[in-house]
RNA sequence: GCUCCCUUCGUCUAGCGGUUAGGACGCCGGCCUCUCACGUCGGUAACAGGGGUUCGAGUCCCCUAGGGAGCGCCA
């Protein structure tokens, strides 16, 4: 049999990391078993639907890399099919039209609620025989009244829930429009759907949708449903715990790969390995294998784990992924002759794309001014001196390599028996604007020996204009 | 309130009846050192509580507590 999962979000916002955990979820599943992942747009709330957010679900599993083989479907184009099986339903005898107002069910549930019963609708209309007039009905799905649901979840294990803890829910609204409850049955029949993997926030839908499925004499897929992600309080991770949009990652500074390793060790292990590639994953990954418990989102490891990731990526995958940030400092990475060598000097310092630019942009273009600290710590003393004195080795130096500089800083050091900081920190305020740079032999050798002498000049001529 | 789900270091987790309860992030300290880093060595820290079952329980069962979710003409 070809497992065939889903991904179904509602397109109210962007991509959060939740729905990304879950999409990973089904998506290794589908891969590792050789079969098909769907992406299902469920866009029936009108009101809070928006094809941007479309747009920004669809980018946000394109940037994970999360492919899908077939959709998107939308939901609001399927009406017509929603509209015939709830007909179906209809005529069988299992759903029926309900005629009670809002305001009737208010009661209802209140005195529910006040007898410390579970508010649940009562079924009054299933006799009903004569229409209510001015009333527009909903469809109800006649729930069986006996007997268990019993789930197999393939995380959760065994779960058993009595028919009688269920109502009549509410497939068709009195618009005619189909539910949530109703649209996802009968898509995952449609679709084919042998595994539905979800947060198990859906736990008690489960249930429901069992009965509306045997109702429809259709198969039921498997389930696995996944722990929620919590924030640092313990509380379902949302925007008040800070980025929660895959997207925003992007935009901070994050490889992909990092994020979806993070995201796949997060309720999930495979003994002790942290990193894993795609292949690992589809290799190792095993929806039994995840946790039962909800897992809380660990900011700090997601951020070790894009540095490693950054450490170990080749230097034109970094310069591809860090192109556009590259931009957004004004700086076109293609035009840099030295691109590779910035990059590779930098790469092992950088704990995001951010960094990584922000510690490579004096390399590429002219410093604007020093960093006051550094130069009330190290422009002082004996530094104009030193770096006067430095420019005068430096300039006959050929050929222009670490080696070489190092030999000569350590000479000069040596020579006026001062320590190597004492000539390497305000020459790398010199050359960097601030006292943060690689190792300065390698800083120089890869800035070129022309743009080091300018710098140094200035730096002179800066320092003999402090008091 | 009712129903369902969950519970090993601060966090992510290993463990599948016998372990000095392991790893990772973070944090702290040593070494390295021209800055920032890297690296490296070491340290800190957990079986929610209580009953059983068993020769033996983090592992199995029950109860309690705590946390989460659901109880919509939202999805």
């Amino acid at each position: 049999m070809e497992v065939i999962t889903r991904f179904p979000p509602s397109p109210t916002g962007y991509l959060h990391i939740g729905g990304a955990r879950t999409a990973l979820f089904s998506w290794l599943y589908a891969r590792k078993h050789g079969g098909r992942f769907v992406l299902r747009i469920e866009d029936t709330d009108r009101e809070r639907s928006s094809q941007e957010s479309v747009q920004a679900i669809l980018d946000g599993m394109g940037w994970l890399g999360l492919d899908y083989d077939d959709g998107p479907y939308f939901q609001t184009q399927r009406m017509n099919r929603y509209r015939e099986v709830i007909d179906q339903l209809l005529h069988a005898g299992q759903a029926y039209h309900c005629y009670c107002t809002r305001e009737e069910l208010d009661v209802l549930r209140e005195a529910q609620r006040a007898r410390g019963d579970k508010p649940r609708y009562d079924g009054r209309c299933r006799q009903r025989t004569q229409p209510r007039d001015e009333i527009l009905p909903v469809v109800r799905f006649k729930n069986p009244r006996d007997g268990n649901v019993v789930i197999d979840d393939l995380v959760k294990g065994r779960i058993i829930i009595s028919n009688s803890e269920l109502d009549d829910l509410i497939i068709a609204r009195s618009d005619g429009t189909p539910t949530y409850n109703l649209t996802v049955v009968v898509d995952d029949m449609d679709m084919g759907i042998t595994h539905v993997i979800r947060g198990d926030d859906h736990i008690n839908n489960t249930p429901r949708q069992i009965n509306i499925l045997e109702a429809l004499c259709a198969e039921r897929p498997r389930y696995a449903h996944v722990p929620m992600i919590l924030g640092a309080d313990g509380k379902r991770l949302s925007k008040r715990h800070g980025a929660v949009g895959v997207m925003q990652y992007r935009d901070d500074g994050y490889l992909p790969q990092a994020v979806l390793n993070y995201l796949v060790r997060l309720g999930w292990s495979h003994g002790d390995q942290e990193i894993f590639t795609r292949q690992e994953m589809f290799d190792l990954f095993d929806i039994s294998d995840v946790q039962r418990g909800s897992a809380v989102f660990n900011p700090e490891k997601l951020l070790w784990l894009n540095y490693e990731y950054i450490k170990a990526a080749k230097a034109a995958d970094l310069r591809d992924h860090a192109r556009w940030h590259f931009e957004n400092a004004g700086i076109n990475i293609d035009e840099q002759a030295n691109w590779k060598e910035v990059i590779l000097v930098n790469q092992q310092r950088s704990k995001t794309l951010l960094e990584l630019v922000d510690r490579s942009l004096f390399f590429f273009r002219d410093i604007d001014g020093y960093d006051a600290k550094s130069v009330k710590k190290h422009f002082k003393g004996q530094a104009g001196e030193v770096l006067v004195e430095l420019r005068a080795q430096l300039g006959p130096l050929d050929p222009w390599t670490a080696e070489n500089i190092h030999r000569r800083l350590h000479q000069l050091a040596e020579r006026r028996s001062i320590g190597l900081g004492k000539i390497a920190q305000p020459l790398r305020i010199a050359v960097a604007g601030v006292a943060v740079s690689p190792p300065i032999d390698e800083t120089l050798a890869i800035l070129g020996k022309e743009a080091v002498m300018g710098r140094i000049d200035a730096a002179v001529n800066y320092i003999n204009t402090l008091p």
